[in-house]
DNA sequence: CCGCAAATTTGCGCCAAAGCAACGTTTTGA
DNA sequence: TCAAAACGTTGCTTTGGCGCAAATTTGCGG
């Protein structure tokens, strides 16, 4: 049997990007940004946008997703406070490669490309972290892409939860409750399945105690049995 | 209706690592460099080692997947003479997130982590490369979850048969011949459905005068047909 | 507090594709 | 050169989960 795949992640956020950084150098940093408040299920950039620029959310939380041209929708992840988005643009081809929306009243702040090149070049520490984030990434999508050929729609879900709890998940007295507001439409779409495959699985969990939900407010009742889900095979 | 995401991601050779490079830093870098011959069907590393290094295939070609608890397998990449894997290790936990695989007789050259945090450091521009190495796969990895999540089985083969032909394609009087010999079970690997299914719709392909197969080779004859299967919404 | 719009639930039919089994073909290595 | 193993094909059966429609609940603006 091989070696399980670690749980990996963490929280990738952008206190990682300047991990190392002295006062001066994020103070170099600070003086570049750009900030903005963005209101609920408001656009932040779009798929395709150009003028690519590297962005922390600073608080809120916010939603990146691919639609294809067929209308379909796929969540490639959401962003919590403290974490970095659109960032790969502007390694690539400088073309946002997908949707960022808010999904809560979010404050976000950015960074020109130009800018964040200089700050790289200076401090290559800074370079270097951002590789390890982008790498996080990476083996994150590489573990969702065999979630999505291997596993059930279920098995999926619960594998999302799991990842939803670690990544924005705060304690109370019922269990884990992920503080972002996810409709059911967004659980389907970051699990690869469909609104109503989603509803049937979740409201299943509920009766069996496994979570509750509240307001779009979701909590990780039984944490053992969601794993236990997860990894059946 | 989106904008249509871009076909992306080119070859990512070990060239655009040092891209940019003098010709001192490249001597620097081929000095610390550790070269290795691979016989057909060996492992280079196994998902789970520890001692990860920085790889570029110098000629052959090589598999990259992971194994599920359940053993069921996802290839997550083919890598070609020239391009670079492994990588991301270094930069994550230091252990190999897949299995490494050469799948012709291989050369393959590595280097230890501390020599190539050591060029990064002195050559920032390494560094910055290699954002743009990992960002590229980034966007990959997001492009086929989304296929995965929202496209039939055909059409994943027939977009895996496109990226393969633009990785490693050679062009022939009968059409794009893939140079990488790839078996049924490869081909489903990578497009995530079974060996049946990928089976069937090949044959089927080859009847309709898509592909011709001879010998694990594959060629494309009608690539804009194929390219309409893959896009047919 | 009301009423409308959006979100969710649920029953039901259906199909793409997985799983299985049996058989044909190619490759390998001794 | 030959046999065994690996690989590929194909018919049949089964099923997870998608898609639709209709009923129900929730949330929001005024």
């Amino acid at each position: 049997m091989p070696t399980e795949l670690s749980a990996s992640p963490q929280s990738l956020s952008s206190a990682d990007l300047f991990a190392g950084a002295s006062a001066s150098t994020l103070k170099i940093a600070a003086a570049s940004a750009r900030w903005r408040r963005v209101p609920n299920g408001k656009r932040i950039f779009r798929q395709g946008d150009e003028d690519a620029r590297a962005h922390v959310v600073v608080a809120g939380g916010v939603r990146i997703s691919q639609t294809g041209s067929d209308g379909a929708q796929v969540v490639m992840r959401f962003i919590c406070a403290g974490e970095m988005f659109g960032t790969v643009a502007l390694f690539t081809d400088r073309k946002y490669p997908a949707d960022a929306t808010a999904i809560v009243d979010t404050i976000e702040a950015s960074w020109r490309e130009a800018d964040l090149l200089d700050l790289m070049t200076r401090f290559p520490q800074i370079a270097i972290n951002a590789i390890r984030i982008v790498g996080w990434r990476l083996q994150e999508m590489q573990n969702r892409a065999r979630e999505l050929a291997t596993r059930s729609a279920e098995q999926r879900i619960a594998q999302a939860l799991i990842r939803l709890g670690q990544q924005s998940g705060r304690s109370t007295p019922a269990g884990t409750t992920i503080l972002l507001p996810l409709r059911r439409k967004d659980i389907a779409d970051i699990s690869g399945t469909t609104l109503f495959t989603a509803s049937r699985i979740l409201t299943g969990w509920a009766r069996a105690g496994l979570v509750t939900d509240q307001r779009r407010r979701l909590t990780i009742a039984d944490h053992a049995g969601l794993q236990q889900v997860a990894e059946q095979s």
